[in-house]
DNA sequence: AGCACGCCGACT
DNA sequence: GTCGGCGTGCTC
């Protein structure tokens, strides 16, 4: 017999397939790529899965172990899955088992068997429904649960019962035996009744149902452009409801899990269909059986935050990914990866639709509508449904303000106030303040794990670092000079809290942001707060922009959008005027629009201009313009050589050696930027550098990279030091 | 990444 | 003697 291998990823940090040999005396047809095997790997036993079978291995048979248990019959993950996978970590240059890890449930990982459970359903037999009044009488647990089943229309699960205050399992179960009572088993969340009847979308809508409806077969990618309140769910919901009707599936990502039960609740209403939720707030079997309910198709609807993207599902029909612009995408540690770009890879390898929604779409959407990649549908505001706030800007040059909050912007506010109406003021940064700073010797708060400074949390009287998370106890002197001169500069939400309650004792103040709301209530406790209306202060963070909506807001204060408009990241003015607006919208209703008041030093700064004048497609259009003015590309791929050792002439010497590789392979799409000069820091003993590649064209970077990393490999000396590559995700297909 | 092995100095 | 520090090499 030919003999035959075993290609499998397992989950380890190496990037290469392991070659396995199979169960003595078993047939090459019991194998295929996507099941799940039991191996023993190194000294420990890890479950990996096979990506291939082959004719050769580039081991001797020798040095090759045969798996220990064969976990699957079927394969669990499907060829089209594999082939994805195995494209996100060549494309994020990660891993592939940890990519596969990744992909699977904890459970299902471990070795689980993939069995999906139903819940049981119950419901009234005919014989149950007519029970002699006389024998309920005698029976009152009985006559309870019979009252409650009288009330369902249809058969439903054990949560009904949840009322009852006495034990109701062993009255229901005689219920059952006496055939009063039938069990039945259930699909997954199916136990709604539609009870919104379909809604006549606009012309708008319409033409955007239209335009995707009418071409259900085959990839586009859409970016559905409309302002909070044009009515996109609208659009998402009638073209669910065609996608279903073709017996196939629709997946729709969210940026955050606070986000899904408000829309969950929304399809119950509208849509007769089989909805799984799935995000990082489930446990461990609810995920699996999640995963393995839209694998199988029992689900057709898949609601999900951004570790849903790689969830098997049968029939996909259409992608829809809500908010599109949303950085909460991007998975930043670990395995790099953007949801949205994996989504949009999977839906063109599939053939099928993707809707990209946004009311301010990123910048590199946009440039892809330019280049006719993407095609673009536009929801203009609907008029009296929604009123577009007004937006001033206050002029801070040379003058006076109290804690960072100017005459003007206190003057609205105390009128607001008056009014019984309330005020959102707006701080992109938690803490008390961004750097804390000896007076006397100038020395400045830095975080050792990493190149930030330390935030200064004064409730806690802790210095933290919000890059790496590193907490330490807030000196009261300086370390470096002894003198207890050390002062806070700049401020945090927590400082303009402090302000505000000077400024404003008798009135309530929330404060909004990672901090505060870390409770599993305390998000939702604020919001009830602010809903009884009356005069109220709101101080946060983007928290703020997300989610929910405060109608008896009227004025927003956004108290210092200039380091938007400077960072070095290119992304940062669009991301600031992704805020203001997002901010304004959730602000306001019809009778009483939102003001928005941004304080600024640079009341002329064109793009800032352009967005309180016109809006923010305008804006958008204007600095993707101004890049190209410029000779700039309209965004970059950014990939990040991290190097350290415990002596700093060994990275000199690595950095030398490497130095000619670089020249060799260097094209002119490609800069080298670095090694970056700050981060040549002490770590822990260990010295540190940062090279930083950046290239406009996602081929070339690929193509650098890949040249690159062996020869970091060759390196001796690269033997003596550590590196690690980290590539931003910034990306599309 | 982990984890074991092994070589060397320090200490009961 | 032997405990443990970390440099080196390996995982099909």
């Amino acid at each position: 017999m030919q003999p035959f291998y075993l290609k499998i990823a397992i989950d380890t940090p190496l990037n290469r397939l392991f070659d396995y040999l199979p169960l003595a005396q078993t047939n090459r047809d019991k194998y295929a790529p996507g099941q799940r095997v039991l191996t023993s790997f190194g000294r420990s036993q890890k479950t990996g899965v096979i990506v291939s079978i082959s004719d050769s291995s580039e081991l001797k048979p020798s040095q090759l172990k045969p798996i220990q248990t064969l976990l699957d019959d079927e394969p669990l993950v499907s060829s089209q899955d594999i082939k994805l996978l195995s494209w996100a970590a060549e494309y994020y240059h990660q891993a592939i088992g940890g990519v596969f890890a990744q992909a699977l449930p904890k459970q299902l990982r471990g070795g689980a068997l993939p069995k999906e459970q139903f819940e049981t359903r119950y419901s009234l037999t005919s014989l149950g429904q007519h029970l002699d009044d006389a024998r309920l009488q005698r029976a009152p647990r009985q006559a309870s649960i019979q009252k409650l089943l009288l009330e369902q229309t249809q058969p439903v699960s054990s949560a009904v019962f949840a009322s009852l205050d006495w034990p109701w399992q062993a009255t229901l179960k005689t219920m059952v035996s006496n055939g009063w009572v039938e069990l039945s088993q259930a699909n997954v969340d199916d136990e709604r009744i539609v009870v919104e009847a379909d809604f006549e979308p606009n012309q708008a809508q319409q033409d955007a149902i239209d335009t995707v409806a009418g071409s259900l077969e085959g990839f586009t990618a859409y970016l559905l452009d409309g302002v909070t309140g044009s009515g996109k769910t609208e659009v998402y919901l009638q073209l669910i409801q065609r996608v279903l009707a073709l017996g196939k599936q629709v997946m729709v990502m969210l940026p955050e899990i606070n986000l899904t039960p408000q829309l969950a609740d929304r399809f119950r209403r509208r849509l007769a269909a089989r909805m799984v939720v799935y995000h990082s707030g489930l446990t461990d079997s609810q995920r699996s059986q999640a995963w393995l309910k839209c694998r199988s198709g029992t689900a057709n609807i898949l609601l999900g935050t951004r570790s849903s993207v790689f969830t098997p599902m049968q029939h996909l029909g259409m992608i829809i990914l809500d908010e599109e612009h949303d950085g909460s995408f991007k998975q930043q540690e670990g395995f790099r990866y953007s949801a949205r770009d994996v989504a949009i890879m999977r839906a063109r390898e599939l053939d099928i639709p993707i809707l990209l929604g946004s009311a301010t779409p990123s910048l590199e959407c946009l440039y892809n509508v330019q280049q006719k990649r993407f095609s673009h549908l536009v929801l203009p505001e609907r008029t009296g449904h929604s009123i577009k706030p007004s937006i001033h800007l206050i002029d801070c040059r040379n003058k006076k303000t109290e804690h960072q909050l100017s005459k003007p912007l206190l003057k609205a506010v105390d009128d607001c106030l008056k009014r019984d109406e309330q005020v959102i003021l707006f701080v992109n940064r938690r803490g008390f303040a961004p750097v804390l700073m000896c007076h006397c010797c100038g020395w400045v708060a830095q975080c050792e794990h990493c190149d930030s400074r330390l935030v200064t949390h004064q409730r806690q009287s802790q210095l933290k670092c919000h890059h790496c998370g590193a907490e330490h106890a807030k000196p009261r002197i300086c370390p470096r000079c002894q003198q207890a001169e050390l002062f806070a500069l700049g401020s945090g939400t927590e400082r303009i809290e402090d302000a505000l309650t000077e400024l404003y004792p008798n009135t309530p103040i929330s404060r909004i942001d990672r901090d505060t709301t870390k409770g599993k209530d305390a998000m939702q406790l604020v919001i009830d707060k602010v809903h009884q209306g009356g005069a109220q202060l709101l101080v946060g963070t983007q928290m703020l922009a997300k989610g929910h909506h405060f109608p008896n807001v009227t004025l927003v204060g956004i108290i210092d959008v200039d380091a938007g408009l400077f960072s070095i990241d290119f992304r940062a003015s669009e991301r600031m005027a992704q805020l203001i607006v997002q901010v304004a919208g959730r602000a306001g209703r019809e009778s009483k629009p939102g003001k928005v008041l941004i304080q600024t030093h640079q009341p002329e700064h064109p793009l800032l201009q352009t967005l309180i004048k016109k809006d923010y497609a305008a804006f958008s259009q204007d600095a993707l313009q101004e890049r190209q003015q410029a000779q700039l590309p309209p965004y970059y791929y950014q990939a990040l050589l991290r190097v350290n050792a415990t002596d700093e002439r060994a990275v000199l010497d690595f950095l030398q050696q490497l130095k000619p590789h670089l020249n060799a392979i260097a094209m002119p799409q490609v800069s080298v930027l670095g090694p970056v000069p700050s981060p040549m820091l002490k770590r822990a003993g260990r010295y540190r550098y940062q090279l930083l590649f950046e290239s406009a064209e996602r081929k070339s970077r690929h193509y650098f990279l890949r040249q690159l990393l062996p020869r970091i490999d060759q390196i001796k000396a690269a033997r003596k030091i550590r590196w690690s590559i980290d590539i931003d995700p910034i990306d599309l297909y």
